[in-house]
DNA sequence: CTCCTTTTGTTGAAAATTCAACATACATTT
DNA sequence: AAATGTATGTTGAATTTTCAACAAAAGGAG
């Protein structure tokens, strides 16, 4: 576990958590790491909602998948992040998504009862991980509104732009990368990729931004 | 504060609170409570995020209006139920939000930093409520995820369908009423008032669905 | 380098949505 | 009861998206 110091050290999970502090919590809470190859599940719809998951190395997607086969990505999780919180928080059945593997990808897995309910040993950290996961539960309410404004829009147009402006904000910068290829931003702004494509096009020979994979630059 | 106690014993973030507690809490937090007639403006977007809102009767809608002036219907707050509290525990500068009272409504506002930061008084509950918090946030981003199953629909029938029988299955019933008109609804599901009109006239005449103002059957 | 696979761009026809405008129904007030 | 305002339904034209199919480009494996 002490080579994940670094990365759990940069999660919000274990803020505030002393890192001497952190190897003993871990144990206490029952964490495990696994691996998983690029487009292996990671967590599977329907599955059981217990587990939080922080995301080691590598990076992961969390999708739905609709009765017709369609895909819509729900959000896109990097290294340090955590995915599947609120599902095991809210101490429902069964997970509504599947979390996919970007990419070769460690995740740790940590049973959220565990955190959630003191144990015998009264560790005295849960409360502080609880805050914790508040903080990171009402952080995450703010990405959904984001994205409720983008697919808010009409049109593939505006949902294109909105998402990318967004981008921008979040690097600071008019020139940023997105970490989905055409195909998953279609999924992600719920239009089709071949319209998506397109628009893209046009707004390149407008001059309103240009694009080459995954590099975008608003002009 | 006495005659409101009925209801805040059924709000999710008093949970375990005990009753002869609650009152002296109230002036702890400096919870104040206004009232607000049909459609006036509880909280303005762009205002401060510090409060975290508590619906003690009437009912209120959250919503966004982007630059175009179409307005997006994000939720429905009922009796009982908080908004605003995702802003006010993200610590955020300004709300991304409006909410409009639907009817004569009294809210009681709180503080978010009162809850969060404990007082002088060390008065002990605050771990309390952050953990009603974080349960609160948990299972609101269970309806986010509702919504964007709904929205990640393609067609106005779709999205419709898909809504009714979410409500459906709140409602432990095929009849149920719903808390928007038609205008409401679209705005809701972000499709065009006159087309969801159509569709829902479609699926009266196939037999599918029965609608008379706010109330449906799925047959 | 070549083959093979994946990704991205392009196109045209079909389907659906949006938009604006009007008609009808319903509710409330005077 | 009449008048007013609001909510809902209806329609047709314009716009946009979806769908399916193919072409071109890029990337990886051997």
């Amino acid at each position: 576990m002490k080579k994940y110091l670094e990365v759990l050290r940069e999660c919000t999970l274990f803020n505030m958590i002393k890192e001497e502090d952190l190897l003993k919590m871990l144990g206490c809470l029952g964490a495990k790491v696994e691996s998983f190859d690029k487009k292996f599940t990671i967590i599977n719809e329907g599955s059981q909602a217990k587990y939080v998951g922080i995301l080691l190395s590598g990076s992961a997607q969390v999708s739905m998948i609709d009765y017709y086969g369609n895909r819509s990505i729900i959000s896109h999780v990097e290294r340090t992040e955590m995915f599947g919180e609120a599902f095991a928080c809210a101490e429902i059945a069964s997970v509504p998504v599947t979390v996919t593997a970007n990419e070769p990808s460690e995740v740790m897995l940590i049973d959220c009862s565990h955190i959630l309910h003191t144990c015998k040993n009264n560790c005295g950290f849960h409360q502080q991980l609880i805050y914790n996961l508040m903080k990171d539960l009402a952080t995450k309410t703010l990405t959904f509104h984001q994205k409720l404004e983008i697919v808010s829009k009409r049109t593939t147009r505006d949902k294109l732009l909105t998402y990318l402006s967004h981008q921008a904000k979040k690097a600071h910068s008019a020139s940023f990368e997105i970490p989905f290829d055409r195909q998953e931003l279609a999924d992600y702004l719920e239009v089709e990729r071949s319209g998506l494509s397109v628009e893209i096009g046009k707004l390149k020979s407008e001059g309103v931004l240009f694009a080459d994979k995954k590099h975008f630059e608003l002009l």
